[in-house]
DNA sequence: TATGAATGAGCCTTCATTCAT
DNA sequence: AATGAATGAAGGCTCATTCAT
């Protein structure tokens, strides 16, 4: 997978967007991550974008519709996409190697996650408030992904190659140690320095030895 | 430390708070988790305890006071505890038995994150956006504490208990999974049942696999 | 004049205060005096009087009553009183000297002034925006005293004392130039240093020369 | 300087204020003169200007800030050219004719005081109380007209045209004098009508004599 | 398209005052 | 006599949003 990079990969309504809306777009952006949506004024949004405030009423129903406009994209076509090819990769390559698995789930996520850093910032506030945009979350998964993950687990666990335990449970084990690390280091200690790399390792070696079917 | 379901045990100082500043503080925190501190009105706090909005500034000094008094004694009290706590299990038992060990770790930590939900649930949206809460957290590591886990990991090393990797790695390790149980059972899907013993027994089990010395 | 150092010269109904009377009425001159009447809070004044902000309410009907205690005994017996003995004080000595005459005089105001300032700032502030104590220094002076006043200019005059001028404007130029030396040094310059017998003792030569009829 | 009748003259940035913004600051002027800076309430201003409170904090960044806007002109622009122009008449004319000299500044000082009672009378009533623009005053007489009024007396001392007193007290006599003759007739008695010609010759020639330097 | 002007609603906070004890 | 608890009213100020141009 050629991870999240773009810009438009991430919003791909955002082609459409004049130039003037994409600055308010991306000075939203900016600002809600900076200072979170409640602490972010129309004011400020407008003069970080060097327009006039009431332009964004123009392009944005709301402020609120600011918010959605960052927001609806990644449930209901960055995250399933994510998922899609998450268990393509998978399944096209018909492995059975759990490392090899875990490393390239690993680096894909941990690639997305930092060039989509502020975005996901703003996502994991409002999921902690917003029950509609929580329900999004869930009904992001489409049905077939799950099913293509699950499919590749089970392969995996008869090829010996991951550990019984239930499927959610291997999949909340590896997002969440994905995710810790990264959380740690972007969110709860922006300005330490780490090495990397090695991190990185560790943390596929410790995935792979914390499933690994041999005891 | 018989951690975690207490209300005083978390909020020592409370244990002077009035009928009445109980229950603005009450309200704050269930408002607060509910909402978020910047969506979350003095207005309602009053209307919620039951009192006159001008009270709420007799018994706090700010609005943004209230918020301090939920988080100052995680930062100050809660979180010291927990890491000395964290290293003086293992000290006094003078046991180098890695899953031991972590089983009183992870069971502790679930049982005080379930208690006390709404209070980590508001601490959690601060520490994203709030650099000076962000800093509490920081300092609320005392030097001894740290000095300790440090030797108790050390030692676990020593014994050839645990793998040998960077000592806060191997923390965050720990910390990333249980945190990341919890978020996905009570953050992210609180609606959904799940086995919860089998699948702490197997959060330990991956644990203690993962940090196993031996290859 | 014995003149004004005493308190109970200045207010003689505070003879019947009780003690708790007495602490919020000072407390409340020197509070008054030091940050203005409307930049006080009552809150403040129970504080500083060491009582609780409802006692205020048991001695005094309002806020403002307080600021009546402390404004009406100047208008309707000080006043009255420093004018009376004012002239009497010169119709007793039955002086034609204009010299010896302002030396009584400005020396007699210097320290009334000086013994009462506190109560006179408050004076002061309150008369430029409220009418009714304007109307009541317009009336603090009886019509008696006025004449004896006139009488006495009127008498030095007749001695070719004094400068044929309007009375009211003599006055005016006695009472400005100690006001204004007062002022000057005690509410616009309060921490200068200056020496104050030379001063006087211009001032009333100043004064002595400009009311001197000859040319 | 052509002294004192125009209000762009006091306030020389409200040239380039809008139709709105001076009716915000007019109607500020004549509220805080009528009542005070503090018991002058935004809202207050707003309806008297016509418009909506929030409109206020547009064009003002504080109610503090209107004060100043109205005070500032006064202590940085005002006074020092006051004072300027006070020495200068006196260096350009190469005289030393004191009765000449107090003739002009003293209806120079009393059409100014006259045309602008009301920020005036603000400026009084803050200088009661506000540390801040007490020392503004200080600040406003510029080293060098300090240096060039010093000069004046003092070749007006060397020509034998002024008293030998200390220069500073020369200054407060002629202040308080032409001040006292405001403020009684127009901030204590302002409904009595009086001969302006008479007095104001009369105080002049009052000054003349108490600064004379023969005895 | 773009803006400056304007506002209603609401927010946090203070304050004088009342009441039960 | 004295207080702590409590409050209604108002104050200054911010903010998202509308409107005329």
């Amino acid at each position: 997978m050629e991870s999240g990079n773009s810009f438009y990969e991430l919003f791909p309504d955002a082609k459409n967007f004049s130039q003037t809306k994409m600055d308010i777009f991306k000075s939203a952006i900016q600002l809600f991550a900076k200072s979170g949506y409640s602490n972010t004024s129309t004011n400020q949004i407008a003069k970080t974008a060097g327009i006039s405030e009431a332009l964004i009423f123009r392009y944005f129903k709301n402020k609120k519709g600011i918010l959605q406009a960052i927001i609806d994209p990644i449930a209901n076509n960055i995250l399933p996409d994510v998922l899609r090819e998450f268990s393509r990769e998978i399944l096209h390559r018909q492995t059975a190697n759990l490392n090899q698995f875990l490393n390239l789930v690993v680096n894909n996520r941990i690639k997305f996650f930092k060039a989509n850093f502020p975005v996901i910032k703003i996502y994991i506030s409002e999921i902690l408030y917003d029950d509609s945009i929580r329900k999004q979350v869930l009904n992001a998964v489409p049905r077939d992904v799950y099913q293509d993950f699950n499919d590749e687990i089970n392969y995996l666990k008869q090829n010996n190659a991951i550990i019984q335990w239930d499927n959610n449970q291997i999949f909340r084990f590896i997002f969440s140690n994905i995710f810790g690390y990264l959380v740690s280091h972007y969110v709860v200690f922006p300005n330490q320095e780490w090495n990397e790399k090695v991190e990185v390792s560790n943390l596929i070696d410790f995935l792979a030895r914390g499933l690994d079917p041999v005891k």
